[in-house]
DNA sequence: ATGTCTAATAAAATCGATTTTTTATTTGCA
DNA sequence: TGCAAATAAAAAATCGATTTTATTAGACAT
């Protein structure tokens, strides 16, 4: 553990468990809580600067997003990383996004349409910095892309293995100069071709984005 | 809520958590706690005979399960139920264990065929019955069916989805006579299929499997 | 040295009480 | 009568302390 901030200094804002949960997990993602390190309940206390309960809850939380790993009678951990659990996320990513893509396209309205434009110009117009905040924009635009498939179990399926393969980022990017990768023409061409409404060129466009990023920081994995 | 059983009697087995949480989930797979019901945390003390953090706990578990939603500041409720969401996690979990099947017999193996055996022939000696030993076994041996594939996220998912689907199965069972469906047949040709490692045969047999089950539960749901 | 039993320590789990927030009820007013 | 503010009741969230369980360290024997 390598954390150097004051104890929550947002006082007032939700609930001690919400805001706590949101710490620890971009503490997590972002690997200052290290894959496979020991979450201790007293040693957070100090950290999070609250009590036992509502992180205990927030760890249980983090549970559901396969961040943190319960052992029975023996607390918690951060979930561990693996290069096979990076290249399996990958695969299943394709897979599900795939599926989400081809049925959001199905079901494109205007509406839809413009927030994708809309979406995608906010990412883009952080794209130089590779800032926290466009890690959130790409996020959003990378969901949007399949927000108008029906299924809110896929949707589920597919943010949860967006965010563990993105941890992946983050740590590819501590231990070395992960940086280079330029993205926004595959973004601007996946985006062009949904647009179009070609299923077929969108969804293969989407994958070798994916598979492109995937074997660009298999390098940096392990 | 209706429930009639004395506070649980397991005394020292395992965590207070664990056993609140395996009874909640119980009760809420089989309809006791209805869909979309409160779940207030005095209640359920009653009801399991322990405190309320533990029951904050599992409740808190469950959430990773999709069995319970979490209302910030306003507590829990059983994850309600609908037609659409019926239709969603079947048709989600044909596409699902399809992919999962086919890595399975791809990476078929001599013991793995063994084991499906031995797994098929205990569920089939409870077939009659349709008790609960029956429905343990019958998710051993549909989950024994992916086990081989690469994948541990795609069989959580399939798990949970699992999980979720029986719960339509329960309720279809309670409000009417839900119970005449012949599936030995089906099960039997599932095997032989991947015995023979037909993976067009297995996986196209699995899904209208599946799919006549739905057609079935459907009238019932809602 | 190696392994096992025991004692001491550390951590997790749980409890009971308190605080905060939400929900329901009553009261006052147009 | 209908609506809104104020109050009361209920429930959730959190705390601090206690109990239980796991881990470590030490003593002893092989």
């Amino acid at each position: 553990m390598n954390i150097n901030l004051t104890p929550s200094q947002t006082p007032s804002e939700g609930s001690a468990t919400k805001s706590a949960y949101k710490r620890l997990r971009e503490l997590i993602l972002t690997g200052d809580l290290a894959p496979g390190e020991k979450l201790k309940i007293d040693g957070l206390r100090d950290v999070l600067g609250t009590g036992a309960s509502p992180i205990r809850e927030a760890l249980n939380l983090l549970v559901s997003d396969q961040l943190v790993v319960r052992h029975e009678q023996r607390g918690f951990r951060a979930a561990g990383t693996s290069r096979q659990d990076f290249d399996e996320i990958l695969k299943l990513r394709c897979s599900l996004e795939r599926m989400a893509l081809r049925e959001s396209i199905e079901n494109a309205t205007d509406e839809w349409i413009e927030e994708l434009v809309v979406v995608h110009h906010r990412m883009t117009r952080l794209q130089a910095e590779r800032s926290a905040e466009f890690e959130v924009q790409h996020k959003i635009f990378h969901m949007t892309l399949l927000s108008h498939a029906t299924s809110p179990h896929l949707l589920r399926f597919c943010s949860q293995l967006y965010d563990l393969n993105i941890r992946y980022r983050y740590l590819a990017g501590r231990s070395s100069d992960y940086k280079g990768r330029k993205v926004d023409d595959e973004h601007r061409q996946i985006l062009d071709a949904v647009m179009a409404k070609g299923m077929d060129l969108a969804d293969t466009l989407l994958v070798s984005h994916y598979e492109r990023t995937g074997a660009f920081l298999k390098d940096y994995i392990d």
